[in-house]
DNA sequence: GTACGGTGCGCGAACGTTCGTTCATCAGCC
DNA sequence: GGCTGATGAACGAACGTTCGCGCACCGTAC
């Protein structure tokens, strides 16, 4: 498995290695038949060339890294097939690494990126927003796009339309008639929850519900449980909810089991939506009203962001966030007397949809 | 962004590039004087080691390359997480490529990992059981492990011990009084799938229980829906079936919703069993018996059998299986009189636990 | 004062490329 | 037959390292 290098193709073809080089790039003038003997001693000695020889003179290694907590969570998984997916289609390798929040690993992953001179990286890890070290390390060093808005700043974030992610969830339960409408957060110092518990409390004003700090618990979004757990809270504070909004899927699964514990019907007693639309939603019992995120999406877009901060093309100095849309399932009812969706933002404000 | 160099700190230091480079590795004799005018430079100017000069002289680059089908796969995602976590404990750095099952970009793929001059690569691509050309580009060029009998043979396999994952659930479900047991499988053309079969008809043979073909169903393992569908052909057939294993529990949930519409109760009138142990196989109604795969535990044994292949030390020649383990839940009533699980494989055969 | 061992650094070479320049060869032309 | 211009190929240099060798210099010993 010893590699061939250029040298030793030319030494077959009995040229400098220089021109075997031109020959194999077909760049420079050169005859046929020289062509040809270089061509067939490259095939018959299966000459690969070296990436690193030709990165280290072009200072560019078409090899993005990326930062990300957990690959096996199903949010972050879906990011990575995008990235990955929209990475492949511009020629650039993928390097992943996960670290642990605020471990030391981080920034020695970090250091290994730099030091194999990726082009850019892309990090997918909800960590960034409290730990300030991974955004120091970053900023100024490397071109870098977040999924997460970053502790210090300074690094363009893409991320799902939180606030309506929320936002239209609660009006959809609202226009179902429900006036006592909680809601199941997703961890509390997480950005993302401040907005999403924004767009509810503005889709609760917008339908002349009122606000009570009560009717919203937060659970531990990474596991069913949480959920489970977070709803029996609610409901032993709030036995009179008679629709939910629940952050994620894995957690409205859990609220679905929590509520059927307790002897209500769903969506009858107690409507629920959920949010992210894992595939798993259209097949709970009953199937999950749910809001579809595009994760995908948004792992794509992640790179294109990263390309452009790459060719110093204007680095979006604001939060891009991308469109996000309900599903109506049994679990809410489904979609009886939903207001149609206006194609506008509802509200706008400086924290609107990012997270 | 401009990178800095050693021969940018040498000369802020007043010195050669090769003495800086000495006393940034520890080596070499110089003085405490010179040394910390070295070290003060190279942190003044954020020097940071270039690896893809280091990597070229060494040739080795602690760098591996993953050829996956689908990142957001439950299985795969897990196998990732392990072997990521492994080769960054062993300082490797993971690139990672999605290929479409026989597309020409997986040949494009390893190409670009053998121009990175990877240390060697894991496939965890079932494609590599159908489409012979992966395992050509890789055989003999790429110390390779892979996830899945490749086509052509020659490279070492890591997998759960696919036989017992199907001989457990199914003498489970025998030892608990049933007679008609049918299974829906994964897709015929999967190795795994014939592995499994073979082991479901082993329990049957062991519980003196008779084959009846019309008693297998294969679905699409992929979607919920696949599991759905087949459970709903297989009881037009076999209404009588009390028992029923399901190669994954993406099927297993599909399989509990088509026995709910049919209105046979889980696990009075007809147990389930699944396979995986995904986080939600705890929240189905009712809780879903499965089998443990060490999916993470494959993704590391793939990691420190490619190491052991770079060294050059003995390449396990036969086909490596991780034990499985049963979790018992209430969908196939518990684990009320199962017989204890001998340590020893109950049977052995030469196509046992590959796929 | 010469020989000697050790210390502290510089220097050349190599890894496998790419790029630009130089050089030899040859045909065409007045 | 000497000049021009094109063509084909060789050559030198550079990218940023690591490695080993060589060479000053200093102090010690005879």
């Amino acid at each position: 498995m010893a590699h061939v290098s250029l040298k030793d193709v030319a030494t077959r073809a009995g040229v400098s290695f220089q021109t075997a080089g031109k020959v194999l790039n077909g760049k420079g003038r050169v005859s046929a038949a020289t062509r040809e003997r270089i061509v067939a001693a490259a095939a018959a000695l299966d000459y690969v060339p070296n990436a690193l020889a030709r990165d280290l003179l072009s200072r560019s290694t078409r090899t993005i890294g990326v930062i990300a907590t957990d690959f096996a969570n199903d949010a972050l998984a879906q990011h990575l097939v995008g990235l990955e997916r929209e990475a492949r289609r511009h020629g650039l390798l993928t390097i992943i690494g996960s670290v642990d929040a605020a471990g030391p690993d981080a920034a020695r992953y970090v250091h290994a990126l730099i030091e194999r001179r990726v082009d850019g990286i892309v990090t997918l890890a909800p960590a960034v927003e409290d730990n300030p070290r991974l955004g120091e390390l970053l900023r100024g060093r490397v071109p870098t796009v977040s999924t997460h808005t970053v502790a210090g700043g300074g690094i363009p974030v893409v991320t799902p339309d939180n606030l309506r992610s929320a936002y239209l969830p609660t009006r959809h339960l609202a226009s179902l008639g429900h006036r006592r409408i909680g809601t199941v957060t997703g961890l509390r110092h997480r950005r993302v929850t401040h907005v999403r518990v924004q767009g509810y409390r503005q889709a609760l004003a917008d339908a002349d519900l009122p606000f009570d700090p009560e009717a919203v618990e937060e659970g531990d979004w990474n596991v069913v449980e949480g959920g489970w757990q977070a709803t029996h809270r609610l409901l032993d504070r709030r036995p009179d909810l008679t629709g939910l909004y629940v952050h994620n899927d894995a957690m409205a699964i859990g609220a679905l089991a929590a509520l059927r514990e307790r002897g209500r019907r769903v969506p009858d007693d107690c409507a629920v939506v959920g949010c992210d639309d894992l595939p798993i939603a259209a097949w709970t019992t009953p199937p999950l009203t749910t809001v579809r995120l595009p994760f995908v999406e948004v792992g794509e877009t992640a790179v294109r962001l990263l390309l452009a901060e790459i060719d110093e093309r204007t680095p979006e100095p604001r939060p891009i966030t991308l469109p996000v849309e309900m599903v109506y399932r049994a679990s809410s009812g489904g979609r009886r007397v939903d207001a149609p969706v206006d194609p506008a933002p509802p509200v706008t404000t400086a924290e609107a949809g990012t997270g």
